[in-house]
DNA sequence: GTCTATAGCCTGATAGAC
DNA sequence: GTCTATCAGGCTATAGAC
């Protein structure tokens, strides 16, 4: 085990990832071309193969490194001590605003849930959201809300998710502002949906 | 203005809609070629252009069908009289039915909420949500729950919808259980979150 | 209204020079 | 490790017979 960062991390395989992450995340897998990924690198369609067999492995490996990256990020934000509220607050307030960071995250995601065989739902469940999942639960059980608690994480997430899915919609339905994507709003109104009347 | 089935409607153009929206909701526009979809129909590839002239505005005929079924079938439950909180059980109650029986139009919403262009999106916003929405934020402000009725008309969307989206991945997340994909448990759940403790 | 045949382009992937 | 050149096949869309 060396250090986090080993010098001259930036190879071609690595930036192969970099750059195919936006692509994927904007237009799909059948959207995208070994072509459009070697314009976006700099390289030839050819030199690519030298990096990754075919195009489904290159796939792969890029949702593997999109959804590490997150992963951890996602884990930082559940070690918190204090009261359920507390830790609620925090909780709604960090995931949003990791969310609203990660676009391109937040897009693999919807993708991989639409798209994702059994296998790759299983990593990308395994990877990024058993902890945190785990986490989330233990949270919801102690807010003694009488629920499920699969279920009331299930919808902690969705309550966050679904603001952002909605963005390019909410522009044309009415009563729609600027001010609803703004990740602190949605986290407020998140924690006051979840804690009841009594908020803030 | 007819009655609304004018006889002989199982036109060839029709059928390729029909066709189509299963294509087109599991493997996404990129991923159906017009040769999946002429073989779906039972007909030469170049047939389908005698109906459409060209691939897109097939697709965009077979989103307009898809949506509009969906949009009566939304509208139908929320005419109806009651206390708020009878109102909500009750479109919770329907929309939840309606949307896991639904499955294609679940997807068709997600790809066009990754993929759909301004245009579409408008119409799509138009044509299916704007005038369930109004209820639904009519609704929120009745509900008493201090929140914007804009976000808490959404969130009562996602608490919805994210259950279903999710539902290829829950499996493998802890404490994933079948009844978690019933439409009754989620429904319930729904009601109780948004009722606050209280609920049944 | 449907067919067969095909044009013209793009696709994933490979061969072999450097 | 990257290149140019290329293959074999799939793609959208069209032409023209029936």
């Amino acid at each position: 085990m060396q250090s986090a960062k080993p010098a001259a991390s930036t190879d071609t395989a690595q930036i192969i990832l970099d750059k195919s992450i936006p692509l994927f995340a904007r237009s799909g897998y059948a959207g995208v071309s070994m072509r459009d990924i070697a314009k976006a690198v700099g390289i030839s369609g050819a030199a690519l193969y030298h990096h990754y067999p075919d195009k489904q492995s290159l796939y792969i490996a890029a949702m593997g490194y999109a959804f590490s990256d997150m992963a951890k990020s996602i884990q930082s934000t559940l070690d918190f001590k204090g009261t359920p509220e507390e830790r609620l607050v925090r909780f709604t307030t960090s995931f949003t605003e990791q969310m609203a960071g990660a676009p391109d995250f937040r897009a693999l995601l919807q993708r991989e849930l639409l798209d994702g065989d059994e296998e790759r739902l299983k990593l990308l469940a395994d990877k990024v959201f058993v902890e945190p999942f785990k986490a989330m639960k233990e949270l919801a059980q102690e807010m003694a809300l009488d629920c499920d608690p699969h279920l009331l994480a299930i919808s902690m997430a969705g309550l966050i998710l679904f603001h952002f899915e909605t963005e390019s919609i909410r522009r044309y339905l009415p009563g729609g502002l600027k001010k609803h994507n703004n990740p602190k709003v949605i986290a407020q109104h998140v924690v006051r949906l979840l804690t009841g009347v009594t908020g803030k």
